[in-house]
DNA sequence: CTGTATCCAAATAGATACTG
DNA sequence: CAGTATCTATTTGGATACAG
């Protein structure tokens, strides 16, 4: 059912949603961050094969969303102490808080493009 | 547990993965669209008012996130026949099915606020 | 290899004025 | 009221070179 006006829901929880949303949008804000994280849910990846794997991204993009990710502790980052140097990126417990997520923007992204591909309607 | 890299899955079911979440945020790329669809969620709402509500968004940003939004079907759009023209703007039935993303992107920020509050470590 | 610094190009956003 | 057009300011991104 799509809601009429007459549906109108207490304003304050509204905006306690809005709020949160906002906070999670926030931290997933970038092109690439979510898509990253989903990578790491499957392996830890290097910085290169990050590069490599994720079609059109630049390096110095790559460097900024990933130190952001730490920050907000989404991952971890390990640093070999050997030359040459390498570093492993890995989703830390704290991410894996985002699986229903990682789970659910697949799920819904998987129905659309079908629905797409039915209809004939929109560019995908 | 957080994956080691020995726990590698086969590399087609997470391309398919990341295709799919690429789709889903397409869709919802620009800054206030999951803004925009949560309100609408709680009831119908005029332009002057989601402009009015949505604390620093700019006219011409906010109509063409709604143009999009529109043209991928997740709100309708309707005009009063009458002057001053009154537009109104509702979730759509298929808008509906991102219920389930409306709904873990705020949980998690919920619960990022209040471990952010304990902490005390970064900024929100 | 894993970045950072710099420079430049492109995309995006805000303000204002204006139209139906 | 609900936008669009235009201009300008700001942000963002890519490419290259270079450092540790």
């Amino acid at each position: 059912m799509v809601p009429t006006i007459t549906d109108l829901q207490p304003f304050t929880e509204c905006q306690k949603k809005i709020r949160a949303i906002d906070d999670t949008m926030d931290i997933l804000s970038g092109k690439w961050k979510v898509s990253i994280l989903a990578r790491l849910c499957y392996n830890p990846m290097r910085y290169s094969a990050l590069l490599k794997d994720i079609n059109g991204i630049s390096g110095k993009v790559l460097s900024r969303e990933l130190k952001e990710l730490e920050v907000n502790e989404l991952i971890a980052r390990e640093v070999s102490p050997f030359r040459p140097p390498a570093v492993t990126y890995r989703i830390s417990e704290y991410g894996l808080t985002l699986g229903a997520l990682t789970e659910c923007l697949p799920a819904w992204g998987l129905q659309h493009r079908e629905r797409i591909s039915r209809a004939g309607k929109a560019k995908l």
